[in-house]
DNA sequence: CGGGCACTTGATAGTAATCAAGTCCGGTGG
DNA sequence: CCACCGGACTTGATTACTATCAAGTGCCCG
């Protein structure tokens, strides 16, 4: 994949928007109308597109790069609880009144983003009722993987907590290869702790112990190539 | 709260889906036809209205009563979502496509339920936009609790968990009174631990303690009266 | 080549699950 | 009205597991 066709530069005159699931329903005209609602704001690893309990008035996009939404915890802990790529957005509570954010955002790279006017948005929904239902089919799909997260979260055993996140990333962010799906991980040992509420010992231990077993292999620190994907899913049971 | 009221009986016949704010926006005449297209149902306590992985094309409104949606977990827990009371749905990602349910649904006590059909609610929706509008709030509010459980979850303590369910409980099916608030316990011990993640046997004791250190009493076992709900949720921290 | 940071590995202690008795309460039948 | 029964809850003892604390180790980048 070339990235730099999704670069914000090329935005402005190509048809970005496009990309977004958001606005497929849409012809090249009506996507132009949108490009024209749109500002684009980058930031670097580590900057901080939203705080927790900000409120905004807008919708934004990500456009390129990768974001962490997460929560300080009462107890110390940060928990994690989504990682927005390519195509997601967040803040879609602002469509409806003006709240505070439950969580705080982090770009987890140089990431870019589009960001469009609540009133914007929504006379968009007004004129284009289908983006109104990519929205909600957007927000039962957040249903679907926190409720999946819920369950993983109760669940007493640690293999099943670290294999549940493996087989996650391996559909978000894995590719084929020859010996197994390679998976780009978004998150370091730790990220992956604040996201299935582990510490990172935990984490690194039972990856390695997967590793003796022939589950996983470790590629660096970045990657985790996935042996044996069926197996995996049945040392969740 | 006279419960007759709201039988299904005189749903027919008086506005009871009126009552649901799915359909504040409408007027009578709008209720009357909305009401034309629903069909009523009643269940038992212990009886399923839902199974896990059923593939249904209708929305299943709360009319009287509680149920609780949940999963059968790999190890072999039960893991609770969600609790739904008069006024709450589900069935809505039947709305967008055919899938299958997350979770089975099981009557808490005796229930009513208004069923509408996948097709006229869409219809209802493209003839009333508020009503698409009051499902992505809604949505957006079971993310909101969803998020709230999955930050629970992750936390170490016991104590934290335990907490935060009360207080949910006690925001949801909490009566003020003189002492305190008076908590309907929707759920047994097991329930709220498989609420939590917990075994009824911590959720026992961390109760006892709890009551203890005078924060609660506990009133049989259905009813629990919060004495302290200030340190209640400080002890969470 | 060196420094720093993320990760790994080891030892220990604390905590909740598990296993196992009891106890309480509501309901039922005499 | 009372005695009994069963299910839900409580409490206790033990075990298993993961967090925590503490050293290392390796890797990436200047």
């Amino acid at each position: 994949m070339d990235k730099s066709l999704y670069a914000c530069d090329s935005c402005q005159h190509k048809l970005c928007a496009g990309r977004v699931s958001l606005f497929t329903s849409l012809d090249t005209d009506q996507l132009l109308q949108v490009i024209k609602l749109i500002v684009h704001k980058e930031y670097k690893k580590g900057e901080l597109l939203l705080f927790e309990g900000e409120v905004r008035n807008d919708l934004v996009i990500v456009n390129k790069g990768q974001v962490k939404a997460f929560r300080n915890t009462i107890d110390g802990r940060e928990q994690i609880l989504y990682i927005f790529s390519e195509g997601d957005f967040f803040g879609e509570k602002n469509l409806l009144r003006d709240q505070p954010s439950n969580y705080a955002v982090e770009a987890l790279e140089e990431t870019h983003v589009c960001i469009i006017h609540k009133n914007d948005f929504q006379k968009l929904v007004k004129e284009y009722p289908d983006i109104g239902l990519k929205v909600m089919e957007v927000l039962c799909q957040r249903l679907d993987r926190l409720e999946n997260a819920v369950e993983t979260m109760g669940t007493r055993t640690v293999g099943a907590r670290v294999s549940s996140v493996l087989l996650e990333f391996a559909d978000k962010f894995g590719k084929q290869s020859p010996q197994g799906i390679i998976i780009d991980l978004p998150l370091s040992r730790e990220g992956i702790a604040n996201y299935i509420g582990l510490t990172r010992e935990t984490v690194s231990r039972k990856m390695s112990s997967m590793q003796d077993q022939g589950l996983i292999e470790m590629i660096g620190n970045k990657k985790v190539l996935l042996l044996n994907r069926t197996a995996l899913e049945k040392s969740i049971e």
